[in-house]
DNA sequence: CCCATAACTAAACGATTGTTTAGTTTTAAA
DNA sequence: TTTAAAACTAAACAATCGTTTAGTTATGGG
């Protein structure tokens, strides 16, 4: 006979929030496969048993840190929602991603753009689909703010918003490249006829 | 006292032309840290003595198939160097690309490129080394058929070249994760105005 | 026909991967 | 204070990584 135990026991003594962003930092700098739990253990501070207690695996580690990549993104992506500038939002967004992803010279890329790019066919479908699914709601913010120029139509609003996207998937893996000269020349000649 | 010995003892059972083409193309779908000795092994047809025997070791395998990667892609390129029409021989360069790459319905992206987006900073510095070189190659090649349109200011051609290398680079990457027709459409926008 | 040698097969190497498990410590309700 | 449970530490797990090595087979000049 069991009577139901209410007790906290042992409390945690770690945030999920913080060391979850310690790992983000990590998967975005190194990417998934490159990064080992044990890289982890010491970047998060936390022992390995307790990222298995938290997170589940490696994968939900970081799936984890997608979302909170996310969040991070949202400091750039809510602005430009918010703005009735049209196109000239978008160009300042694209100027605030290299910003956001540069460390020292070269930047990070996107963490899910890196993902993307590392993933094959055979990867984890969560993870797929999470990517599928950024991508979709960063060109469903462009294509509002298309709209936003109201001498478009619709067909010509769709090819941009097409467009757009994929430079700015370009853009990701190019600050992991290039200098900051070229990419200003990149993104200038991007919305020099837009 | 040993005496110089001119036999050829045992013959080797396969040509390492045609054995790196098949590691080049496992690696050009795969990556380079997901492709394993192992699978290199099935995929080449022979076994992991002959590899390390004719290449050295995995890196050497890598190395190996970048160069043979870079005659595959001359069948692209040298058109565009030999053509003399301009903005225009790019774009068809573009297109070119796109269906070097597909396979399916999304394509493989550049072996190089991959490469560039998987490699960290902690990467093997003979393959950074080759990256940028090759980057360099084609980059020079785009500034020859900038210059064949007269009308430019140097200024302005190498903007325009830095331009067209970093869209060339999203657009390798793209092909991976984006359908035909918006792969058509990045391609119409970034020479609609150029 | 020898036989030195290159090319083969297959097993083993140590290191590292992601994951699990056994044992100890801390917690707070009973 | 006792005690069940959660959170910790640390060791071990099997699998796989890239690489090496021991032993066998085939070659062709002497």
């Amino acid at each position: 006979m069991y009577r139901i135990r209410t007790t906290m026991a042992r409390k945690k003594e770690y945030i999920e929030a913080e060391v979850i962003e310690k790992a983000m930092n990590l998967f975005w700098r190194n990417g998934y496969e490159t990064t080992s739990m044990h890289m982890l253990e010491k970047e998060m501070g936390i022992n390995k048993f307790s990222i298995y207690a938290s997170f589940g695996n490696k994968n939900g580690d970081f799936l984890e840190s997608i979302k909170c990549y996310k969040q991070k993104l949202n400091k750039l992506i809510l602005p430009l929602k918010n703005s009735n500038e049209g196109v000239a939002a978008i160009k300042q967004y694209f100027y605030d991603f290299v910003e956001f992803t540069k460390e020292t010279e070269f930047g990070k890329g996107c963490l899910v753009t890196n993902t993307a790019n590392e993933i094959g066919e055979n990867g984890d479908e969560k993870i797929k689909t999470e990517l599928v699914k950024f991508t979709n709601e960063v060109k469903q913010v462009f294509t509002q703010k298309l709209e936003q120029n109201t001498n478009l139509e619709p067909l010509k609003i769709e090819e941009q918003a097409d467009f757009l996207i994929i430079s700015m998937f370009g853009l990701s893996s190019a600050t992991r490249v290039f200098s900051n000269t070229q990419l200003n020349h990149y993104i200038e000649n991007i919305f020099k006829n837009i």
